[in-house]
DNA sequence: TAGTTATACTAAAATGATTTAGCAACAAGA
DNA sequence: TCTTGTTGCTAAATCATTTTAGTATAACTA
């Protein structure tokens, strides 16, 4: 069965290539072709399998009805979760998704967008490292079709999909004063991304508010697991004055209760904890662990609305979208009396 | 800055077009290029900044650098993991990776595959859902690279690449007996892909080494969360003389988790649990939860390596990889005096 | 009846690469 | 001097589409 083109598909028709491409580009009625043409057109289609050449498509027209998908990491939970749920919809609506993860590099990123780049696909969706607000602006002035999530820059005019960190951080933490704890540390990366800086943010204002001083420790992005947790657990021994702690992101917070288990420590009596990305693991862990729940549905179907959008007209106004987030509170944050 | 054709390069060095595509591909010697052609052509692309379109090029190669990855379930661990380290290598020898989740749906599955074949990609990374004989076969006929991974299909003559499950089962269960627990139950899937038939057939015959009759609890794949937990839990309950489970999944063995904190039984005093396929979680969890932990990192990188000798050579002799699995023991399945 | 308009189609250019087949110039050998 | 071989390059065909700028015929209008 040899390949067919549109060529085998006209003849077989007795009529011209250009008929058979209005056909299938759907342009038949625009372009007046009898309606008995087009029937015997799209049935000849039909009964051969004929499949248009996307290479063929994608020299005249630009496009590839491919989109990119440029995250963090593929198997963290939370962007493992994102990307099923853009992939379900992209899929829906004619795109398919190619993937890379970043590790947050800023290098291997220019790298990758390089690479995605000369590929020539139809949108971005993208967790940019730091650092990125070139590369970022200049596919804006190229009209190339991008959406930000998770993070953003403040003096980039971007389209983007962010959680109210802020607000986030700032429920967690007033939780666990309401709850009768007084001692609340803040467990972070070093990382001046704005996700994490509001994070930051929202810690500090709660604690002042309370009378309070921050008590941040600050992890360093390149550490291995075994640093983590070991630097988590002399902060722990250290501070023994802690009651509880919040940590900023889902991987931090598996270090910690890995130290927190080390150390013999019971939550909540000793610690309390909260953790920011709710997953199914906190739910079951025994104490079960109070998490912010970020609306990843929510979040990815945003995305996705919004890059098809820009991709169908550049005149789209741009968005700049900030969800609200869902405290979940679980016995790691309430005091047993 | 408009886009640059191979004909402006040429058109700059005074040469022709077919100079500068030999030069780009590497066969500059083989044709008998001067050096010092050949060094100013790659100045002026390097100076231009000139980027080959894939399309056109795709069009006379059929080659796009692009490999499919059709996988289970993207947010699930263990194939977010192996889809992580998988793109990594794809990345480093120039390949890009598209992606989809089948849901081991088998119709969803097929409509996938026809929509990745029209998109002419070089090869294919599959966990085939049950039913796909015929699509695979028709793929191989095609000469159309594929290697099968977590599961595959007895009588077609495929590479893959999967774990021996038969003894990781047995192995699972006999430590189970070794342990002291002597009523060991497996929780599973009803499905009867190769995996999961190898997994139960380790735990039937381990029980009857052992003088045992077999308990198997089948959970339905299109179960709700909800309804996995209730038919772990009234299982439970209906069984008391159980001491062991052995989870065939790791997802099973998550609602096993819930179900059996909701009925207040304690591991391992009251019930020993170990499950397939390991991660964080278990470690952390407390009691820590003894597992059976897949190569993640060789399964991926055999799996690229065969993809791509397949690509290079559709001579390449079937490959069909079974690697061995590692027993993890933690506390949940050893014995408290 | 001549001119206009609508209908139903099509020839050919263009997209940007790869590759086959072959040419011109010169050197070496007979 | 003629033949053969080598070196260094190139013209043109080809890949499968989309799209522009038409054409031919029929129908309608003044």
């Amino acid at each position: 069965m040899a390949k067919l083109s549109i060529k085998d598909i006209a003849q077989r028709c007795n009529t011209s290539i250009t008929t058979v491409s209005f056909v299938l580009n759907g342009r038949a009625d625009e372009k007046r072709i009898s309606r008995d043409l087009k029937e015997k057109i799209l049935k000849t289609i039909e009964d051969t399998g004929y499949k248009q050449n996307q290479f063929a498509r994608g020299m005249r027209t630009g496009k590839t009805n491919i989109i990119g998908l440029i995250i963090e990491d593929i198997s963290n939970v939370f962007f493992s979760a994102v990307a099923r749920i853009i992939e379900e919809d992209a899929y829906k609506r004619g795109y398919k998704i190619i993937y890379c993860s970043t590790d947050d590099n800023t290098e291997k990123t220019k790298e990758l967008i390089k690479l995605f780049i000369e590929q020539n696909l139809d949108g971005y969706i993208i967790t940019p490292p730091k650092g990125l607000e070139d590369e970022i602006q200049l596919m804006i002035n190229n009209k190339i079709p991008v959406v930000l999530f998770d993070r953003y820059f403040v003096d980039l005019e971007t389209d983007y999909v962010v959680v109210d960190n802020f607000n986030a951080s700032k429920k967690a933490v007033q939780h666990l004063f309401d709850s009768g704890f007084e001692n609340i540390a803040l467990v972070t990366t070093s990382s001046d991304q704005t996700q994490m800086v509001e994070r930051l943010n929202g810690y500090e204002k709660t604690l002042i508010k309370n009378g309070k001083k921050p008590k941040i420790l600050k992890i360093p992005f390149n550490q291995s697991a075994e640093e983590n947790i070991k630097a988590i657990s002399t902060y722990l021994k250290k501070n023994k004055e802690l009651d509880a702690i919040f940590f900023s992101t889902n991987y931090l917070a598996f270090k910690g209760l890995e130290a927190i288990s080390q150390l013999k420590l019971k939550i909540p009596d000793d610690l309390a904890v909260v953790a920011f990305d709710d997953q199914d693991f906190f739910r079951i862990y025994n104490p079960s662990i109070s998490a912010i729940g970020q609306p990843v549905k929510d979040i990815s179907l945003k995305l996705i609305d919004i890059l098809l959008q820009k991709m169908e007209s550049d005149e789209k106004p741009i968005e700049k979208i900030t969800l609200s987030t869902n405290l979940i509170v679980r016995n790691s944050s309430i005091k047993v009396k």
